[in-house]
DNA sequence: GTCTATAGACAGATAGAC
DNA sequence: GTCTATCTGTCTATAGAC
């Protein structure tokens, strides 16, 4: 149990460098000092800092799909469920746990520590565009909306939301974004029900 | 002149540096071997890494706004200046230049380093947010369009598309993207003039 | 399971000769 | 301006005792 319970401790302190210093610049002493473990208890439980990555990787993996479904899966018209994926509360300026890690050479040209990326916001895309193929088929959107591109522009414009408050040293940038686009897809929609209106809400609301 | 040469071969060498390994990842050794110039050259010519880094990052932001005022300032409409810049051609494995150094917890700590990142993204944004409002005010698109939300959404399109690309090993989802947010802008124009038809063209056209 | 010792390679920079 | 020598610390891992 106590060995366990150290591999977990370990496999956390790696997700939480890899998401804070990317993975060139974490290194096993400071996963080990993060962790409260010695150099012996890592190599024991795990063959190396790779090894050690792709586990962190995978479980941040899973994190993220869970975050993304709970606002996906909620109740509501389609067009809220989008907007309160693209809204829920953020720690913008710590970028995407897994985004991020896509700058780094090492980790694009290790296909065990590139899967969890590839696969994860393959499956958002799709689950995005169920949503919105949902509104199109219940008529809050017109027919004229591709689910699949907009998904795509969607995943892409969260990604990038950070790159640009990152840069900028502040959160603007991500919110003014995502805003930007949501004001878009609502020049989609139909007018029936509650979504009219909805733009000038996408503009000015801001997000928690 | 010998020694600006070699100041100019180690800030080129340090450019490609950080665009393909960023900050964290690029050593001194292995800019002085990518530009052929010795220990006490460099370190004769810049004060150290963070130096060089500055310099180089600096220099990128020149080109890149270079590259993109080129599609800006096109002849045509705004429509397809928007569209020539979205669809320009691009190594979208490479990512971006810049924004890839948005990562790096080191760069955005540096207010020199971080600097020309946040102007480069801040002119980007402003001048995408003129061309659309040309496009607005010549009646290309409807008065509902926001200029500078669309501008911050198609740069961090952008930007997303380049995380999603590297994500997947391929180029596609950077496409897919870009192409998504296009159509969902033409959605706004108002079928005045050669627009007309645009949003088919959008989504099927494949960039070089 | 965890600890300490050890090791070769590299990071990042300084010093002084030429 | 450029070169070589040198230095302290860190990276990543292995070995073997406990």
């Amino acid at each position: 149990m106590s060995g366990t319970d150290t591999a977990r401790k370990l496999i956390e302190a790696t997700q939480e460098l890899l998401w804070e210093r990317g993975y060139v610049g974490t290194s096993p002493r400071a996963i080990q000092q993060r962790a409260g473990a010695g150099q012996g208890s890592m190599y024991h439980h795990f063959g190396g800092k790779p090894d050690l990555a792709r586990a962190a990787v995978r479980r941040s993996a899973e994190e993220l799909r869970t975050l993304a479904d709970a606002e996906l899966a909620r109740e509501g018209s389609a067009r809220a469920r989008v907007a309160g994926y693209l809204r829920r509360e953020r720690e913008v300026l710590r970028g995407c746990r897994l985004g991020g890690l896509a700058q780094d050479p090492d980790v694009v040209a290790d296909p065990e520590l590139r899967a969890p990326l590839s696969q994860t916001f393959a499956w958002l895309r799709t689950r995005l565009a169920e949503v919105l193929e949902e509104g199109r088929g219940n008529g809050e959107f017109g027919p004229a909306l591709d689910p699949a591109g907009v998904a795509a522009a969607i995943v892409a414009v969260v990604q990038g939301g950070y790159v640009l408050a990152r840069s900028a040293g502040a959160p603007e940038p991500f919110h003014e974004a995502t805003d930007g686009l949501l004001a878009l897809l609502d020049a989609h929609a139909t007018g029936t029900g509650a979504t009219a209106g909805a733009v000038t809400g996408a503009v000015t609301g801001a997000a928690s």
